[in-house]
DNA sequence: AAGTTAATGCACTTCCATTGCACTATAATT
DNA sequence: AATTATAGTGCAATGGAAGTGCATTAACTT
């Protein structure tokens, strides 16, 4: 058995070859993708499969979604720290709007955040957005 | 020319009937709502109507635009120091979810974020899911 | 090998966002 | 006041992404 498929059974998902090549595909990115991405890069593939293997990925912590204010969700796969369930340890996210690339800036993590009275917090979301370091030519 | 029209005019929006009683139903609200609220607000009216003053609103800076991760835009209006457009003057916004509400958290402000080498920021966007003060029962 | 359970593919639906075009109202000009 | 120009509104239709139901296939279990 190999590294990914030891990865996914580890998380209780079943090592599928479609499974074990999403998370290929996935591993190879260094932004967070949307499904449509995903699907151009399996053209054979149905997107709903895809649709539901990330799905599926996410329930059992593999990837984690972003909602990076383009109204498209995107995945990237947890770091080996990520703990993105937790709170107090999110990361947050830059969304390019020159390139549209979304990135985990996985070692700048949330503040703790304050609210007013009766308000309990779940989950923290926070994108930036701007030039991203590739399109800013520095 | 009443209170409303004179907020439009000054935004250079043209006060229409349609565009102050949008802004009314907007005023009255206390949390941020779905282009479909004002749509239920107004049955008589079109949706694209409302869609397009409402986006005409965002544009001229009446209303800012909030992506709260449910995948639905919710609008508010800028409050009288809103400055939505320019950085660093940010607030966070709250969404229930329990009953599905935004809140502007307007008193809340956004810490200053750090970004690594290359990355410029334009505009941050910092959304805390959970449980409102209504639904939490204190 | 038979049977059970999970995964996949296809078709279809829903929901919101958005656009094109025609029509109407408002403002500007003569 | 009539005419023209410009902006706003309504209707119809499109598009894109998310999600569901069901039949088929593959993978585990015994």
């Amino acid at each position: 058995m190999n590294e990914i498929d030891k990865k996914l059974t580890d998380k209780e998902v079943r090592p599928t070859a479609m499974r074990t090549l999403v998370y290929q595909q996935l591993a190879k990115q260094n932004t967070a993708v949307a499904l449509t991405d995903i699907e151009l890069a399996f053209t054979k593939a149905d997107r709903t499969t895809l649709y539901r293997t990330v799905k599926t990925f996410e329930e059992k912590g593999i990837v984690h979604q972003i909602d990076d204010g383009t109204g498209i969700s995107k995945y990237a796969l947890c770091e080996p720290g990520c703990n993105c369930e937790i709170e107090n340890d999110l990361h947050l996210h830059f969304h390019c709007s020159n390139c549209d690339k979304t990135v985990c800036l996985t070692e700048h993590k949330i503040p703790q955040i304050s609210l007013p009275d009766g308000y309990v917090a779940e989950d923290v979301n926070l994108v930036v957005k701007g030039i991203c370091s590739g399109c800013s030519g520095s």
